[in-house]
DNA sequence: ACAAGAATTGACCATTTGGTCAAACTCATA
DNA sequence: TATGAGTTTGACCAAATGGTCAATTCTTGT
């Protein structure tokens, strides 16, 4: 076979990374701040390009289009959410499933609050980019988990609901203490929650949910 | 914060009512909707007067800049969350209260999305405008209400728990349905949840979080 | 009817912003 | 050291945008 020669881009994962990947994460680590603080059409390039510390034509030079720019955040938001969303599988038991994803869910909000916040500002201006992403793996994830609740609600651990408003109520709960921080900071007395405020509102979040949904037959606490 | 009077316009609230507010009513309903899709950065106040059928110079006379046009929006917003606010005092009895505080919280997400994605994009970008009322009458809306659930917990009538977290809860399940409308659209297949599902949404959510939450002696289902 | 204030609007302006470009610089390798 | 691909960057441009203004057109009280 030829040795199939790219046309322009060539494969520079492992022959140049220093260089040019290098570079490509210091505006993306820039760009999803900005983006995350201003929103796609408040973030501006130049601004990006200040806070990665190059000029705005280096910027627009491995990103051409700020769109570009965007779609690159974007999936790595999407990567996250995804790897979050795994930690649903981990167990059979809904009491303990519903824990690891309602906690790996809060510890995003907290790791990683700028991409939930692109994530709540595509959403709000109608998700033009991640739109496919919405009608093809989210909503093949969300009917999936459907079922798993269901065949738990079917055994009589979970009580009769509708699936899907308890994961709508997950993912508002979880992604609140990233989205609005700074109103949760501002009650707060204008102090970010600490460690032991937040795992306090961790545990007590995965405490009410799960008291609200479980079928108990009894209660050992 | 001061209602911030206008600085020309005298009190032509009864006098001229016809003219001028109508005018003036017709450009904050165009706004609200525009800074609920793009934000206050996206919004341009020449999409804002092409929605209201105006020309631009035309909202110009009315509003002198931008910032004043989206303070006026975001005023109207404060007092729709005010008013729902208060349906949290109309009962002693916390499963009543919280029910019908969850309630009228769902149905203001339903009703007035747009003040909902006006209040979380205004929080997301710092709370420029509605700091100082985060501060003040939220702050203090908080407090006291905790002071109810925390009476509540000491009569044994709801779990021991931090009452602001439950009240994080409240805000980010209902606000959810706002903020988060075309999301939950397209999981439903790209239709928008009809009322009967919206009933069932807010339904559930008021049974899980007060079965969450309330300290039952003895259930009567 | 008419004067005066209120309202309307097309034309215009300064600034911002996404994006371009050509010249210059770096650096590994033949 | 010569070469050429890859990288950097200041200068520049066209479009968009918030806002202004003077001229014109209503409204309304007398």
């Amino acid at each position: 076979m030829t040795p199939a020669t790219p046309l322009e881009s060539p494969l520079p994962d492992r022959s140049k990374p220093t260089i040019r990947s290098a570079k490509e994460q210091l505006i993306l680590d820039a760009a999803e701040k900005v983006f995350a603080e201003l929103g796609f059409k408040g973030a501006t390039t130049s601004e990006i390009a200040l806070r990665a510390g190059i000029p705005k034509a280096n910027l627009h030079y491995y990103f051409p289009t700020k769109e570009a720019l965007y779609r690159a955040v974007t999936e790595n938001v999407l990567t996250a959410w995804l790897a979050a969303a795994s930690s649903f599988d981990v167990n059979d038991d809904p009491a303990e499933a519903l824990a690891a994803y309602i906690g790996a869910k809060m510890d995003m909000a907290r790791t990683d609050p700028l991409g939930s916040k692109i994530w709540a500002s595509e959403i709000m201006r109608g998700a033009p980019v991640i739109e496919d992403f919405l009608h093809t793996t989210l909503a093949t994830w969300l009917a999936s988990r459907e079922a798993i609740i269901q065949s738990w609600i079917n055994k009589g651990l979970i009580v009769p609901m509708q699936p899907r408003y308890l994961i709508y109520l997950i993912w508002a709960a979880t992604q609140h203490y990233a989205d609005f921080d700074h109103q949760i900071t501002a009650l707060n007395g204008s102090a970010p929650l600490d460690d032991a405020a937040f795992t306090t509102a961790k545990t007590q979040l995965i405490t009410t949910l799960l008291r609200g949904v479980l079928n108990v037959a009894k209660s050992d606490t």
